[in-house]
This record gives C-alpha cells, structure tokens and sequence, in this order.
DNA sequence: TTCCATTTGTTCGTATGTATG
DNA sequence: CCATACATACGAACAAATGGA
C-alpha cells in the first residue's frame, strides 16, 4: 500500500553543510513535516484520507516515533493534520493558512473582528487602485453587474456582496492580505449577515458607492478608492 | 529565588476523577502550562521577564523536563513565551492570542507580508487618534523618547522603533488588529532589521515624522494620523 | 580574543495509559 | 475481549547557542 513512500529519499541526520562554513540546521522532526506536507500537497494524501501509521511512518522516514510525533504534531497545530486516538491521523487539509484563524478569533469580540475587517478593506482598496489591471477590473465589473442584479434576496446578496469584494481583494495582489479578508470575511459571514439590514441607506444609494468605488479603482485612484471603501463601511 | 514558587501545589498525576463515572484527562504538561500561564496572567513573571531554566522549573513542578518543555512549547507557540536557545525563556505577551502566525507566513513573499504590515500600520494609526486615552498618549510619548535617544545601535534601534509602534497599536483598542501588527512585526524582524537603514532620508526627518505621527494621535486627527503614518513608510 | 559553564534543542529508548473498531 | 493506534511521561545523551570570565 505503502510501496510509493519506498521511495522517499533518506533523510540525513544532523546538520547539513553548506557553502563555505555556515552550518543550517534541519531537525529531523522538520524534515519529516516538510516531507509529509509536500506529499499532502503533491496529492500523495488527499484531504479526509488516512495518513500511515506511527510505526509506518517510524519505516518510511527511519527515525523514532518521537521524531514522527513531533513532526505529526506540527502539522496538527498547523492545520493540516487531525489526529485522532486510537483510529489514525487524517489529511484536515491541504491549505496551511485559515485552519487556525477559527480558533483564534473565538476569543474576541465580533465588533473588533468586524473593525479589522473594515480596515483591511479600506486598505486593500486603496492598493487595489493602484496594482489591478484590466483583468481585475472586468471581474470586479462583473461582480459588480450580479450584486445589483439581486435585490431581494439577502443571502445571495450578502454572497454577490462578498464576492464583490473578494474581487477588490485579488486586485491588490497581495497574498497575505487576500488571505486574511477572506479568513475574516468567512467568519463574519458565519456569525452575521446583516451588514446591510442596519444600513441606514437606501439601495441605491449603497449601489451607487459602490459604482464610484468601483470606479475609483478602474481609474486608478488610490484616495478616491479608500475614501469610497470608507463610506461604504460608514453605513 | 524561587521560594514562593515552592508553595506551588503538587501536581497531580495520572487522571482526575469527576462525579459519576466520567474521567477528565488532565496531562501534566497541560496542569503545567496552565499553572505558568496563570502566574503569568496574575504578574509573578512579567512580560520581558527570564521565567526559571528548565532544570529549576523541573524542581518547581517534579516533572521531568520533556513534560516541562511540552509545556514551555505550547505557552510559545500561544505566543505567550519566548525561548532563547543557551540564555533563557522570556515572557512575550500575557496575551494569549497571537498564536503562531510564523508558520503561515512562512510561504508568503517578505514583500507582501511587508506590505500588509504597512497597511495595518496605516489603519492602526488612524483608528488609534480617534480612540486613544490618556494613558495610551503617555505610553506613545514614552516609546517615542526612548525612540530618539538610542542612534548608533541599529538592533536597539529597531527594537525602540518597533516598541513605539506596537504603543500606537496598543492605542487602537482592538485586539485582533494589534495582536495582527504585532505576529507581522516580530515575523518581520527576525526576517530584516534594515528598513532605516535604506531609508532616503536622514535620521532628523524621520524623526520629525514620528513626531508629527504622535501628534495627531495625540490631537485626535485620524486623517493627518494615517498621512503621517504613510509618509513614515513611505520613506 | 578564547574558553567554559549554563541553557535550550534534538533525538533516542522505554514504559504505560487510553481510545477505537 | 483484544489487537491496533495514538497519548503521555520519564530518563538519557549529545548538539548548539549564549553570555560571561
């Protein structure tokens, strides 16, 4: 079952030398996770399937079990494994980024984790008008088009409403701050879906901040985007 | 030095018996790390503090020292401790939100984790002029101080520099924001400490900017505060 | 500067407890 | 009940980093 993990490369023990005389230190522990989170990521294990065992893996690689609990439990913190006594240790998931984020904002109030939210929007609209280019605007144009289109629907407007902004976010090109939006943006849709029932605004003239929002950023306007994303959040 | 340490209460072994039949598992690591987290919590190690070595933490609690080190190692990945391998165990943050970020951003470009970390900043001053108190006021002016004074050591330098803005983002009063600018900040700096050091401009005007940044949190101008704050990045 | 004691880092072996199927 | 699999804990040894003599 197993015959393919034959084949991994053996891990060397101790320090790895390199160029001239800095030494870089690479646990054994860290170079099983490593291995085992680009197996993960290579398709190796699939999300949901059951990884080997500790004493498979105690082959595999060819250290102690220590060694593969400290790296098995790595990857839990991480999220990418779940480990589950007397049964075995799954894939959770492939993506190392939003596992943890739940955990973490299960302590603080909605209205600082909403405030954040709003914060980094404005300033992913602002980076937006500077770095989109013609293939963010279409899209944020399209997203556009199917927000205005639904009116009476609240959840699939809170959901074009998202996209919407989802699309702004990949505009700005920037990894970590897509990533922590739409971390924060999925939670907050989990626990509210109101944003636009308290608005004191009428439709269309949250249609139309948008449209200027929009605007600010297809003309590349990086004041006019964030002072737009700010009234939109002022609501 | 430890006395008051030893009145610790033994700590129990093996399980703990509920009412009824149910049995609550409650590790030593675990009744460990608890017990260090609270005498952090109520102030017996405060933050910057070296807590005992391992050897005295095994004496303390009559564990041995890989249960310690379980122990030391989750409060660190909570972000509560900070090891220093051949010094000591410090105290990071009575805070046990920031959990490790460190690994999540370990794939993301140092250009983009930069980046997001310069768009808190901007967003973090603006929220902090609107909501800083007195106190808040004193602890930015004092960073500040301390700021100006050191020049020529560069690693004293980035720590002040940082200091003072983690005291702007203390003054935002929103927890996941500052507990986000401060996982970046300390990620950041283990990763480059050099952003003066390519700075344009000479140590005199960014001083001055610094001074302008804390006066409008002081005055309670959020738009001059978030200018400031981007002409500091801007350099 | 070198040397050395201290402190944490990594890995192993071993034993025993607990949960699952 | 039992074999399997993971959980916890102890002890030991050596490596590596730090700070001070």
């Amino acid at each position: 079952m197993f015959n393919e993990l034959a084949s991994v490369k053996k891990i060397a023990k101790g320090c790895v030398n390199m160029e001239d005389n800095s030494v870089k230190r690479y646990p054994l522990s860290k170079q099983v996770s490593d291995k085992l989170e680009a197996m993960i990521e290579s398709g190796d294990y699939k999300v949901g399937e059951k990884i080997p065992t500790e004493p498979q893996l105690m082959e595999i690689f060819q250290v102690s079990r220590n060694t593969i609990r400290e790296a098995v439990k790595s990857l839990t913190w991480a999220g990418v494994l779940e480990v589950k006594q007397g049964d075995g240790t799954y894939v959770r998931s492939s993506d190392r980024f939003d596992a943890n984020m739940k955990q973490k904002y299960a302590q603080v109030s909605l209205k600082d984790i909403a405030e954040a939210r709003n914060s980094i929007e404005v300033t992913i609209s602002r980076i937006a008008a500077i770095r989109r280019n013609e293939d963010d605007i279409e899209q944020i144009a399209e997203a556009l088009r199917k927000r205005k289109g639904l009116k009476e629907n609240i959840k699939e407007n809170t959901k074009a409403d998202i996209d919407f902004h989802m699309c702004i976010a990949e505009a700005s090109h920037n990894t970590i701050l897509i990533d922590l939006y739409r971390s924060i943006s999925y939670y907050l849709e989990e626990q509210i879906a109101e944003r636009h029932m308290v608005s004191k605004l009428k439709v269309e003239e949250i249609d139309e901040l948008h449209e200027k929002l929009f605007l600010a950023i297809k003309e590349g306007k990086p004041d006019m985007a964030e002072m737009s994303s700010r009234d939109i959040l002022d609501i």
